[in-house]
DNA sequence: TCACAAAGTAACCGTTTAGTTACTGGCTTG
DNA sequence: CAAGCCAGTAACTAAACGGTTACTTTGTGA
């Protein structure tokens, strides 16, 4: 086959619907999608190398070629996943919003996200029971900060001005909030529902927590 | 030596100045507090039998012969840690305060002993990786539920009857919310620790934390 | 078209791991 | 005081594990 060939076939088909065996992307990215579901679930002392070769529909091989070994593995998975919810954070647009409408968006963002992202705790998790040793060891993920301090700050100040909220609050004291109270709940949701008899995981149960959260950070903020 | 000899040993020295060799209680205990530590360090996947044998002092044959297996011996550790913050709740009296005193002192407390035993929130992060599988498995563990809950109810109906708190509030939800705060910060704070570059742990930011989460569960449920 | 690089496979390797066996030494009780 | 049980040790084993080697297949550009 030669050169002009090839281009019309790429132009035409796209990467999806090109009929080739080999695709080292489509493999790299089998290989990160199945870590993640393997350290999100057994944690990194858990996770089995194997596992996820298998999960991937790969060989054990592939894994070391394209990420060295299972801790920088890890690494790729750790920050795969932060870049998710920073690049979704940046999506959300407070600007236009009053500043307790703002808040509450933030919040119910913060929570949904988490809510769909289980494995994104999970893996914060098992991050610090390692005591952010990967995290440190990463400039990249140093440097990819959340943007939603900024926006905070900017909701607290304008809803200061209009007096709504009281002058001392710190943005990070409240999104910390946020986090807390959405972490908390999805992360522990297994024990806490054990102990209490109670599926926190019930649709009610669910959307009833996002209006606590909401209700708690403007009362903590309020005047 | 005679049993009489023996008997006077046991009344006059006690356990503590026993200079016996052989002491099942204590070599049983060592184990239980060394695996303690070593599963709260590195997760179920990664805490390893040998490495507990010798933080115990003692042999790996020790810890087979006393809990079974590395599974049981978990389930030792976790039923240890349930029963050691019960008990501690169980000491705190709060009938004699005011309503918002009383929430005050039992978030403090619960903040407080989080504070002092991070390798139980590690055991709680862990236990929920796995789906509370342990804990779900342990009937003693299930029938040990805390004792907040009511003493909490108790608060909130004399805070109602004297038409400070609002007439909808759920204990759990307060209880949920007090632990959250303390668990999140807590646990997470190496990840955020670095990602924020402010030491959590610092104690300005430890006496700050506390008076936050003081103020924000007051403020939720205040009228 | 052919040589070379990269993608992919499978069998293999040395080490680590949970768990066991075979044994010794000390404590208690009839 | 002897018999037997229980605490304790050390060396061992089989399986699991992370990682590698040796090799084949596929795509590409000179």
């Amino acid at each position: 086959m030669d050169k002009m060939q090839e281009d019309v076939r790429r132009r035409a088909g796209g990467r999806a619907e090109r009929p080739t065996q080999r695709d080292p992307e489509r493999t790299r990215a089998s290989i990160l999608a199945a870590a993640t579901k393997e350290f999100a679930e057994n944690g990194i002392g858990g996770a089995r190398v194997d596992a996820i070769a298998e999960r991937a529909g790969t060989n054990k091989r592939m894994l070391y070629h394209y990420f060295g070994d299972k801790e920088q593995l890890y690494l790729a998975v750790l920050e795969e996943a932060y870049v998710g919810i920073r690049t979704a954070e940046k999506s959300v647009n407070l600007s236009d919003l009053e500043p307790e409408q703002g808040i509450a968006e933030l919040a119910m963002f913060t929570w949904r996200y988490f809510l769909e992202h289980p494995e994104f705790l999970s893996l914060l998790g098992t991050e610090n029971l390692h005591r952010a040793r990967w995290l440190r060891q990463s400039t990249r993920l140093k440097e990819l900060h959340s943007h939603f301090i900024g926006k905070l700050s900017d909701l607290l100040d304008r809803g200061k001005a209009k007096g709504l909220f009281r002058a001392d609050i710190d943005p990070l004291n409240v999104y910390l909030t946020i986090a807390a109270l959405g972490y908390f709940y999805v992360s522990n949701q297994y024990t806490l529902s054990t102990i209490f008899g109670r599926d926190l995981m019930e649709e009610a149960n669910v959307e009833a927590w996002e209006r606590h959260i909401v209700h708690v950070t403007l009362a903590s903020i309020r005047r």
